[in-house]
DNA sequence: ATCTTTGTTCAAAAAAGATTGAACTCTCCG
DNA sequence: CGGAGAGTTCAATCTTTTTTGAACAAAGAT
């Protein structure tokens, strides 16, 4: 279970491989706990948060076994949180030379980060939405009261300027974040 | 159960009161979905996306009955729905003279809407978020390692970046949004 | 005062979501 | 080949959130 020399803490280059990571210190746990309590208002689930903090609290790119072990998580959980942040665009694979484990480390630029999201989250409400809307104004237009289609053309035209309304927007919040 | 003259479907004045409501038709159903599906995104349970849309496609303000019958769901649903949309200021109470019952009318600008959620949600996080940085620095200060020292305070310098870019950029969105 | 109507509360049930762990696949190494 | 190491999958389990419904409180009406 131990085949390289017994060097005094191995710092930079290549990432420990032995038998067990340090546990997190405070450092570590508040910078953790503050992504966790991001993800919440996000949405996503806990174990989200505290992989990018992990990743983004540690100077060198961080591997699946680090994850488990130091966050003190299954190798499922941690595979699949690994998998979400990578697909998200929030956490960058890292080659190492002779190393066959699969390194993260995060993506630090926030406009990367919340243009991902956004297009992960809200783009495919929206083309759904955009669809949906057509259709709606032939249903409304199939009311009969002429009042009641009145008031509901409006209401359905008004939906769909929130909708271009928001759509407009994340280009300029790209922008805006750079 | 029924004290007021028989009169022929009464339409805009004062909403129905007797026995049960109609059952929702297409378009209803239709923007009803819409909402739910904006709910689901911003990580509301489905039943207020329900309670607003309902409000949204109603010519006239909703209250508890009519929710329960049309959206078939239970009085603490309801209830719960309602109330919490009117905290968030999704809903704004309509007194209607001669009548007990709690009305209900969706606000419609999207200015308003965006900046109660984002005052209910992102705030608070803020807001825990600000003291807790100060504490880190401290945390990343009582590292040995000089090296993790410099690293640390950097992340911990660009959290503290990320939060002013998000809390500059909130009144401005508001301005975006009028 | 009593009865009705309206709305709230909250414990229990149901549903949804997240996590675990063991079995499995792949690839590299000897 | 056979084995070890890395990562994925997924059914079972655990947790958390949401919903229900019945009991309760408040406020009018009779």
């Amino acid at each position: 279970m131990d085949s390289s020399p017994p060097t005094e803490a191995t710092v930079l280059p290549p990432p420990a491989e032995a038998g067990d990571f340090a546990p997190l210190d405070e450092c570590e746990r508040g910078v953790i706990e503050m992504f966790v309590s991001a993800a919440d208002v996000l949405g996503f689930p806990r174990s989200l948060g505290e992989v990018y903090g992990l990743a983004y609290i540690s100077p060198q790119p961080i591997h699946l076994a680090e994850v488990c072990e130091r966050l003190q998580m299954s190798k499922g959980s941690a595979s699949q949180g690994l998998r979400t942040l990578r697909d998200l665009g929030a956490l960058k694979p890292v080659y190492i030379a002779g190393d066959r484990r699969d390194f993260f480390q995060p993506e630090i630029k926030i406009r990367v980060l919340v243009g991902r999201l956004l297009a992960e989250r809200l783009r495919p409400h929206l083309d759904r939405s955009n669809g949906a809307l057509a259709e709606l104004n032939a249903e409304a237009n199939a009311t009969v009261s002429p009042q009641l289609k009145k008031f509901r053309k409006e209401r359905i035209e008004m939906l769909g300027a929130w909708q271009k309304r928001i759509s407009t927007f994340l280009p300029l919040l790209q922008r805006i974040l750079r």
